[in-house]
DNA sequence: CGACTTTTGCTTGTACTTCGACTTAAGTCA
DNA sequence: TGACTTAAGTCGAAGTACAAGCAAAAGTCG
C-alpha cells in the first residue's frame, strides 16, 4: 500500500549548497571549496561537474600557479540565463532584462496605465517581453523567472493584489498564473515600494541588513528590510505609512477620508498643490522640481516642510524598527537635497541618540532603477533557490 | 596538508528532521513519521533509536487497533530535561524553570535590583537557579540551556547589554560566557520586552506570524514579531517606542532630555504623578490601580487618556508592520480594560480600515509568566535546534 | 479459542554517495 | 631539459538508506 517511492536518497541537491557559495561571482578554485564545505575534492569535483551541465558555472581563466599546476577557477556565468524584472507604476511600466548577477542588460519605459486592468496589461507586457528578449539575441528559453511590482497591496505568496485602491479589476487577480501561461515562467509579485527596498539594499547596501526605503511619489509608502528580510505584514500591507496622521495636517481632508494624512500634506500632489495656493503656476511635481531647481523659495520651502513632515513619521518608525539606513526614493527624491534636509532636522532633532548614531538617511542611489532592480532580485533569489537549482542538476 | 577529516557522511543528523516533527509534543507512530518524511520505515525505526538514546523521545501508550496490532506512539518526552528562563526588571527577578514542552514547574520571584550589577545578580542567579534544580529532585546535568531578559538593550548574538540606561556595570559584560562558567550551560539573552512577546506569542498565538507585544510598565517598550520572526533591529533597540513625541505632550519634559515623549505621559509613574497633581494620594502604579477598582473618576480617565496617547503611536506602528494581533502587557495591564479601551478608541478612528479590519488588541493573556515564558522559549529553541540534536545524537 | 490482521524487529542485498589514495596532467624553477 | 610542485581525474573502499522478506508480537473478530 506504499505509494510509490523514488530513492530519495539526497542526490545531487547538494549542489545547490555550491552553488550558493558561487552565487557571489567570485571564481573559487576547487581547493578553496572543498575547504570550505568541508567534502572531499572529489565530491566538489561532481557538483561542479552538474553544475557546468546547467551551464550555470562555468570555468573561468585559471588563477596564477604557486610552483605547480595551476589551479582551475569556476565561477557564475552571468549570462548563461536571464530574468525580468518589471515595475507597474499608475501610468507608467518599467521593464527589465536582467543577467543572473542581477545586472540589467535592457531597460525599457512607457506609458501604461494601471488602470487598463490585468488582461490588457500583463497582455503588453507578455509580447513587451518576448519582444525585449528577442532585441538581446535571447530565446525564451533563457527566461528563468518573472520579478514584478505593482502600485498596491500585494498578498506576496500567492501573487494576487488585495484591495489596491488604484488598480481596477486587478482585485484578486492571479498574476503568476497569467505569466506561467504566457510565458511559461514563474512570476514574483510584490508592492512596488516593496521591489525597490530590496532593489536599493541589494545594489547600495548588500551588507546593511535593517534599512527603511521611503518612497515619495504620488503616494507616501515605505519597504522594511528587517533582521536581513523584508518584512510585509500579515496582509502585506506593511509599509503603508501615507495615512499616518501628522501634527500640522490638522484638520485637512484627505481622499483616504480621514484627516491630517501624511499623504495629504507631503506627497507630490499635495505639495503642488500648497505651491498653487501661493500663486505658483505647477500642476505636478515636475514643475515644482523647476521651480526648486531656479530657487524658488516658496517651492524649495514646501519641499523642506513636506521633509519634516515625513521625518515626523519617521522618527517613530526609526524607535520603532531600529534601521541603520533610511532611503528617500520615488519621484520627489528630484528634490531630494531639500527634501532630505527637512527629514533630517526632524529626525536628528526628535529621535533618542541611541536610535540616531549609527543612522545614515540618504537619498536612493539607484533611483529610477531601483524597482527593476528588486524585481530582478525577487526573480532571481526564486530561481537560483537550493529548490530550484536542486531540480535543474537533478534533472540532468 | 589535509586537516584530519571525520568521514562527513549525514550520518545521524537526520535525526533531528525528525525530533522537529515531534517538537509539537504530538505523538506518533513509526509508519506516520515515514509518510511525513519520506524516510523508509527501516530508516524512520533507527532515527528514533538514536533519539529515544538521548531520553528526548520516549514511547507513548500505543494508538487503537485497526484490527490488527496497534501501532506504538513516540513523542517528545517533556519531563527528559529542563530549561531555565529568568526575566530581570528593574527592581525583582523572576526564575523559572520549565520542561521541553515549554511548559513551566516552578517559579521564583524575589526583589533583586538590576543596579546591583552583574556579578552579584548573575552569582545570586546561579545559587537560585541551583536551588530550583533541587526543589524540583533534577540536577544540574538536567538542564539544557538559559534563556534571559534584561531591562534594557542587548546585542542578541553576543549577550552582551548594549548602554543600558538603568543597569549601571552591564555595560557589554559577557552574560552568556559568565552562564557558562557558574552553571555550564549557553545562555541566550535578549530585551525583557522582547522575551515577552516571544512568550505571548508562542503561548497565546502560535500561528500569528505579525504581533505586536507592547509593555507599559516603567518604561514603555514593544516586542516586534513579524513575519514569524522576532525583530531586533540595528542595534538591538527595536520597539523601543517610549520616546516618541506625542501630541498631548507638547512642552512636557521627559528625563531623556527630550520634550512630549510618550513615556512621560502614558507610563505607570506618568499616570500616578498626574492623578497627584489633582490631588490624589497615589504613590506609583498599585495605588492608581486601587483607585480605579473604586471606579474613581479621575483615575479611569487618566488610564484612559494614556490609552490613547499610547494608541496615537500604535497607529503609525500598525500601518509600519500591519500585525494582526497587539497585546499590551506589563505591569499597568492590571487596570488593562481602560488602558485597552483608549487605546482601541484612537486605533479604530485613526487607522486605515485595511489595517485594521483583521486586527485583534487584546490584554496579555500569559500576563506576568509572558517572560519568563519567552525566556524558556528562547533556551528551547537553542537547545532543541536541528544543531544540538544532531550533536546529541551523534556522540552516542 | 482460533483465524486473521497489522505492526514491529531483524536480516539481507542493492544502489548510491562520499571519501581517500593513487595516477596523470600541467605548470614552475634551476 | 629535467626535477619538482600543485591540481585534476580515476577508482576501489566504506558507509548509509532503501526495499523486501520473514518471523514474532499483539491485537481484533468470528
Amino acid at each position: 500500500m506504499e505509494p510509490p517511492r523514488k530513492p530519495s536518497t539526497l542526490g545531487f541537491v547538494g549542489a545547490s549548497d555550491i552553488f550558493q557559495l558561487l552565487r557571489d561571482g567570485q571564481p573559487r578554485t576547487r581547493a578553496e571549496l572543498s575547504s570550505i564545505t568541508g567534502l572531499a575534492r572529489s565530491t566538489v569535483a561532481l557538483r561542479l561537474e552538474a553544475l557546468r551541465a546547467t551551464g550555470l558555472i562555468g570555468p573561468t581563466g585559471g588563477a596564477a600557479s604557486s610552483g605547480g599546476r595551476p589551479p582551475s577557477q569556476f565561477a557564475l556565468n552571468p549570462t548563461a540565463r536571464v530574468v525580468i524584472g518589471a515595475d507597474f507604476g499608475a501610468t507608467h511600466a518599467t521593464i527589465a532584462v536582467a543577467d543572473l548577477a542581477g545586472d540589467i542588460l535592457l531597460t525599457r519605459r512607457t506609458a501604461r496605465p494601471i488602470a487598463d486592468g490585468p488582461e490588457a496589461v500583463l497582455g503588453w507586457f507578455g509580447t513587451e517581453s518576448r519582444g525585449l528578449l528577442a532585441e538581446l539575441g535571447r530565446t525564451e528559453a533563457d527566461l528563468l523567472a518573472v520579478g514584478m511590482g505593482l502600485p498596491g497591496p500585494v498578498e506576496h505568496d500567492t501573487g494576487r493584489p488585495v484591495n489596491p485602491p488604484i488598480m481596477p479589476g486587478w482585485d484578486g487577480f492571479d498574476v503568476p498564473g497569467w505569466v506561467l501561461d504566457e510565458l511559461g515562467v514563474p512570476a514574483l509579485v510584490d508592492n512596488d515600494v516593496n521591489i525597490m527596498a530590496i532593489g536599493e539594499q541589494t545594489s547600495s547596501f548588500p551588507d546593511v541588513t535593517d534599512l527603511l526605503f521611503v518612497k515619495v511619489a504620488t503616494g507616501i509608502g515605505a519597504g522594511i528590510i528587517s533582521g536581513g528580510s523584508l518584512q510585509r505584514g500579515a496582509q502585506g500591507s506593511a509599509g503603508d505609512i501615507g495615512h499616518v496622521r501628522i501634527e500640522r495636517g490638522s484638520g485637512i481632508a484627505c481622499p483616504c477620508g480621514n484627516f491630517g494624512c501624511l499623504e495629504a500634506m507631503a506627497s507630490g500632489p499635495a505639495i503642488a498643490a500648497q505651491l498653487r495656493e501661493t500663486g505658483a503656476d505647477v500642476a505636478n511635481m515636475n514643475d515644482v522640481a523647476d521651480l526648486v531647481r531656479h530657487n524658488d523659495l516658496d517651492a524649495i520651502r514646501a519641499v523642506r516642510q513636506a521633509g519634516r513632515d515625513i521625518g515626523e513619521v519617521l522618527t517613530t518608525c526609526i524607535s520603532l524598527v531600529n534601521p541603520s539606513v533610511i532611503v528617500l526614493g520615488g519621484s520627489v527624491s528630484r528634490v531630494g537635497e531639500h527634501l532630505l534636509a527637512g527629514v533630517r532636522e526632524v529626525v536628528y532633532q526628535r529621535s533618542t541618540p541611541l536610535a540616531t548614531q549609527h543612522l545614515s538617511i540618504l537619498q536612493s542611489r539607484v533611483a529610477e532603477k531601483a524597482a527593476v532592480l528588486g524585481a530582478s532580485v525577487l526573480a532571481l533569489h526564486h530561481a537560483l533557490s537550493p529548490e530550484s537549482i536542486g531540480a535543474m542538476t537533478e534533472e540532468l
